[in-house]
DNA sequence: CGCGACGTTGATTTGCCTCAACGATTGTGG
DNA sequence: CCACAATCGTTGAGGCAAATCAACGTCGCG
C-alpha cells in the first residue's frame, strides 16, 4: 500500500502516534496519474495537497505568449501544489502535469486544516519543509540573479544528477530559464571543454 | 517599548496567552541598528531571528565579482535572516545591513527552538509565515524567468510603491536583477510613455 | 566645504532569443 | 508490431535586451 510509504516518510520525521497515523490513513487519497494527466490547470482552484510516492510532475506557468516555465520537478517522497490556490481557494495560476505515470496521495484542504488543529506536530513538520522550500526558492532567486545560463545549468547537474536520466533537456531548459537551443549549445561547449 | 509591537504582531494571529507573552517578553531582545552597520556578513552563522520594529535592512549576498544581489528588504512588522545558517548552524552566505537606523528584536536560535517545544502555537504561525515567503519566492523565480527588466520593474512599484521614497534606484536595481543604469534607461522611457 | 554615493547619458559589447531547418528518437494508433 | 506522427536535440543566421565601461553633474552627509 503506498499509504505506507507517507506513514514512512512522516515517522522519518517526528513519530507518529497510532491515531495520527489513523488520521492520515483515512484522509489521503491514493491515486494514479497518467503521463501527460494534469492534476491542476490555470484557473481551477487547487483542492489537494499532493504527495509524490512514485513518478516525477511538474508545476510550472504559461506566460502570455504561450510559453511555459517550470517552477518544480516533484519526485518521489515529495510534494507539489499551488499553496496560495490551496489555502485561500483563490484560481491558481500554475499548471500540475505528470511528467511520468505516478502515484500519489492526496488530501483536502479541509483535511489538511482539520489536521493541523487536531495535531499540531504537522504544524511543526510543514513548517521545516515551508521554511526549506523557501531556503531553496532563495538560491534560485540568487542564481538567476547573478549567474549565467551556464552556471545555472552545471549548478543543476550537480544538485539533481538523477533528474538527467529523467527528464528531458526541454524540462531541464524551462526549469533553468533558457530555451532548450540555447541549452544546446550550452551543453555542447561543456562537451568541448 | 518596542516588545508591545511584537506582541501586538503576535496576536494579530493567534492571540497568545500571558505566559506565551512572558516567553516572548523575556526571549526577544531589543537593539538598534545605525544605518550601514550589518547584523549579519558573509562567513558568519547567523546567530538570531530578527523582527523590525522600526526602519528598514536589506539582505543580500555578494557574488565573486564582488556584486550585491538583494533577497530581501525588510520593513516594520517583517522577519529577516538568513534561516538556513540560523538552524544548521553553518557559516552564511548573505549579508544583512541596515538602509536607515533601525530598531529590531531578536531571538537566539536555542530559544526559537525552545518557543516551538514549549509553545506549539508558534510552529503554526511560522509556518504560515514560511509558507508565505516560499510563494511570495516562487512569483519572484517566476517573473525572473518569465519577464522582461522593465515587467519587473513596474510590478515591483505596483507591490510597493511606499518604498520609493525610502530605497535609492540603486537597490531597487539590485532587487529586481538589473543594473543601476539599464533601470535609469527604463525610468526614463516610462516617464516618457 | 569636500568627498562619496547617486542618477543619468552614450558607445560598445555580449548573452541569449527568435526563427528556420533537419535528422534522430520516441510514442502511439491502426 | 509496424508506420507514421510528434517530440526532441541540434545547428546556424540574425536580432534584441541588457551588461559593461566611461564620463559627468548633483546632492547629502560628515
Amino acid at each position: 500500500m503506498s499509504i505506507e510509504s507517507l506513514i514512512h516518510y512522516f515517522n522519518n520525521k517526528i513519530d507518529l502516534t497510532p491515531e495520527e497515523i489513523n488520521f492520515v490513513k483515512t484522509n489521503f487519497q491514493a491515486r494514479t496519474i497518467k503521463r501527460r494527466q494534469f492534476i491542476l490547470q490555470e484557473g481551477d482552484i487547487c483542492k489537494f495537497n499532493t504527495f509524490v510516492v512514485e513518478g516525477c510532475l511538474k508545476l510550472y506557468k504559461v506566460d502570455e505568449h504561450g510559453k511555459e516555465h517550470n517552477l518544480q520537478f516533484a519526485l518521489e517522497d515529495s510534494w507539489v501544489g499551488d499553496l496560495e490556490s490551496f489555502y485561500k481557494e483563490t484560481p491558481s495560476q500554475l499548471y500540475i502535469e505528470a511528467l511520468e505515470k505516478s502515484t500519489v496521495l492526496q488530501i483536502t484542504q479541509k483535511k489538511q486544516i482539520e489536521l493541523y488543529l487536531s495535531y499540531p506536530k504537522f504544524d511543526r513538520i510543514f513548517r521545516v519543509l515551508a521554511e526549506n522550500a523557501m531556503i531553496a526558492y532563495q538560491h534560485r532567486v540568487l542564481q538567476n540573479i547573478s549567474s549565467t545560463a551556464e552556471e545555472r545549468y552545471t549548478a543543476f547537474l550537480k544538485k539533481s544528477p538523477q533528474l538527467l536520466n529523467r527528464i528531458s533537456n526541454v524540462q531541464i531548459a524551462s526549469y533553468i530559464g533558457v530555451t532548450p537551443e540555447f541549452l544546446s549549445t550550452i551543453r555542447k561547449k561543456i562537451t568541448l571543454a
